[in-house]
DNA sequence: CATAACTGTTACTATATTAGTCACAGTTTA
DNA sequence: TAAACTGTGACTAATATAGTAACAGTTATG
């Protein structure tokens, strides 16, 4: 269970909620199409919503709704509004000066990763949310 | 500590290789330098022995060396060999059925994320062991 | 005005992945 | 024959994540 999977949960609610207008976008409906509690629901909700994608209104009758157009959100910004951890992760511990490949890899390797990690973020991108939810229209 | 640190080390180990010819390239030293326990190193070493990316040798006076140049090893080819958890992972559940999104979503998904895993194997492929190795000596 | 039905947030528990440790079998050199 | 390696398996510890419950705050509606 020790892998993030809020950014896809984080997809389904948005495409959820750019499909299924009028009817009902709450957490509690939203928990059922995902199959979680709706607290979880409401903490990644929350970070949507902070992150501008997501429009909530409170109280009785409250519901979610996309904050702009669905083509105008890419998967990027729902991976960084989920903050969701990185690609590559670099083991952190104290260099032993006689060697030299343990004071100097770990920048070595960050510099490396940064060009994956970029990668990674353009492709996101460059996927919007209107297509996941045209594909999912078409079936 | 539930994200996989073993690409890294993985990469420091086979620079190590390559660096320190000579040298005794022993499991036990490259705990020292990793700073972590020479059975997990050995554990790392395993999956690059079997990936043929790295040679070893045991008993006594045993050690490790590049399989093949470090202008052929590439970031991918590490990547693989510690088989490393997908970028992404997609929540699984079952289907809602009056949901069309709870539906359809996951194959969607997975073909929009299949693009980005794969922008990012390509950026791999792209960084050579060997490009580490020089950055690391240059310092 | 009271109640019902939402979101937003905190605190706590359960679970799964990963690293760390120990132990020992197998191998090869001296 | 002993010493010093690699290769593995079993077990424990640490930690990130999901799951759950509880409650405060908000708003529509009778």
């Amino acid at each position: 269970m020790a892998v993030n999977t809020q950014f896809s949960i984080a997809v389904h609610i948005l495409a959820a909620s750019g499909c299924c207008r009028g009817e009902g976008t709450t957490t509690g409906k939203f928990a059922l199409s995902v199959n979680t509690s709706p607290s979880f629901v409401r903490r990644v909700v929350s970070k949507l919503s902070k992150a501008g994608l997501l429009k909530t209104t409170t109280g009785k009758s409250g519901s979610c709704g996309l904050a702009k157009d669905a083509k105008m959100i890419s998967l990027l910004d729902i991976y960084r509004a989920v903050d969701a951890p990185k690609a590559f992760s670099i083991h952190n511990y104290p260099e032993q000066k006689p060697c030299l490949v343990s004071c100097h890899i770990k920048a070595s390797l960050e510099k490396a990763l940064k060009k994956t990690q970029k990668a990674m973020e353009e492709s996101l991108s460059e996927i919007s949310l209107a297509s996941i939810v045209t594909e999912v229209n078409k079936k």
